[in-house]
DNA sequence: CGGTCCCTTGAGCCACTTCAACTCACGTGG
DNA sequence: CCACGTGAGTTGAAGTGGCTCAAGGGACCG
């Protein structure tokens, strides 16, 4: 078998197991698989830059990456850290114009592109894909809007619980992450959030070490009336 | 000319005017107004509330609609003042799903229906149509992310100066809007939102009446390195 | 003319941010 | 292999913005 089908075969595999996708017929991700092209990137790379116009459609194939918005101090908003099967944009590809996202590898990472006007052209003509877009869109402005909302009656310890817990669902117990993110997606300090797992930690809830926190009591983490966020 | 047509034709105008419909040709806005309904609704009456499945696609013909939601505990956030032309509901007709935004008619108002099958349909055959939802769509989570930066590093002060801007930049200088709203808008509360405009006044930036706030000196109100909101 | 909603202002408090200093783990280049 | 730099984690102390609670005045509506 040739290194080319060997890799249509995994972008294909992706598609299959990718939420955005999953409706498709086999067909048509085959199809989707022929158009695109995958990229590797090492720790700490760029995927995309803010204020650069949008070319392709982007999805992770593997590996971890954040996409997140800098404020003129210079704080950090990570507005999704993106596992295999997830898209990173779906407004760009649409519009073509530049957002203010950046997209950076959290660990070393495998990108697939599909050039943008091939993915609208095969957008418009699966009807359930723009649903599923617009629906994942609708999902992200209540996620944020849920933030607002936290902020305005929760503590930080509340929040960041949550992001905890949002996270274990996501990724498992085992998170491959330091503080300082944990920070950007509670929307406070690298200190606070530092102070609140040391707290946790002291509890026995997590456990902690370097880029590292692992989940020990998961049910400690559950604030009833709140559900989940999108991260 | 019968009564219907007449209604027709209003609607016809109002779609022209409508920026989500102004790309589209004028036998579609035929169309479009053929398959419309229109419902009036007086002051604090709900246009639709939040957990009720979405049936319809609705756009702002006449009068101030507020879009928003409501915390835990009870704090509400006002994610969209909609003015004659805009639609209230951009995921609800795709997904069919309720959501948790509650409209509420601020004023006296009129507001224009279809059916939700017949819109999705009616934007399927428009792809221009489609782009223009998503594009409004992440415009609607770039504010919603805005605001949470904004709480981040910016003073009550600045985030409401940034709310009048905007409003007087979409409605004109006469606000006929309450400080309660204007809070809900800045996230924070009635009494500091009330504390600000107090000093505004003060100032000479702004008259105030009951349920109503005259902007005198747009200038002051604009923060530099800071691009309008989405409201 | 009574009630409700909106506006206004004061005083106190407290969760967070900020600033600062220090330790530790890691990788890298000399 | 060691020295050094960098980035993460840790903890303390101090200051404060704006939330909360409270109390009252005035406008509009039924």
């Amino acid at each position: 078998m040739k290194a080319e089908s060997v890799s249509l075969e995994k972008k294909i595999a992706l598609f299959s197991r990718a939420p955005l996708f999953g409706g498709l017929s086999p067909e048509a991700q085959v199809e989707l698989a022929g158009i695109a092209t995958s990229r590797h990137f090492v720790k700490n790379d760029i995927v995309f830059q803010s204020q650069e116009p949008c070319d392709a459609f982007t999805i992770v194939e593997q590996g971890l990456v954040r996409v997140s918005r800098y404020s003129a101090t210079g704080k950090r908003l990570t507005y999704l850290l993106a596992g295999p099967g997830e898209p990173l944009n779906l407004v760009g590809p649409f519009t073509g114009a530049s957002r203010d996202y950046v997209a950076e590898a959290c660990t070393e990472a495998s990108i697939i592109f599909i050039e943008r006007k091939a993915f609208t052209g095969f957008a418009f003509d699966h009807p359930q894909l723009i649903i599923t877009i617009i629906d994942i869109l609708g999902q992200a402005v209540d996620s944020s809007n849920s933030r607002i909302m936290d902020m305005l009656d929760k503590k930080v310890i509340q929040r960041l619980k949550r992001v905890l817990h949002t996270l274990s669902e996501k990724f498992g117990p085992v998170l491959n992450i330091t503080a300082m993110e944990i920070a950007d997606l509670t929307s406070t300090t690298t200190e606070s959030a530092l102070r609140v797992l040391s707290d946790l930690r002291q509890s026995g809830v997590i456990e902690t070490s370097r880029g590292r926190i692992v989940i020990q009591k998961p049910e400690a983490l559950i604030d009833p009336e709140c559900e989940d966020l999108w991260i």
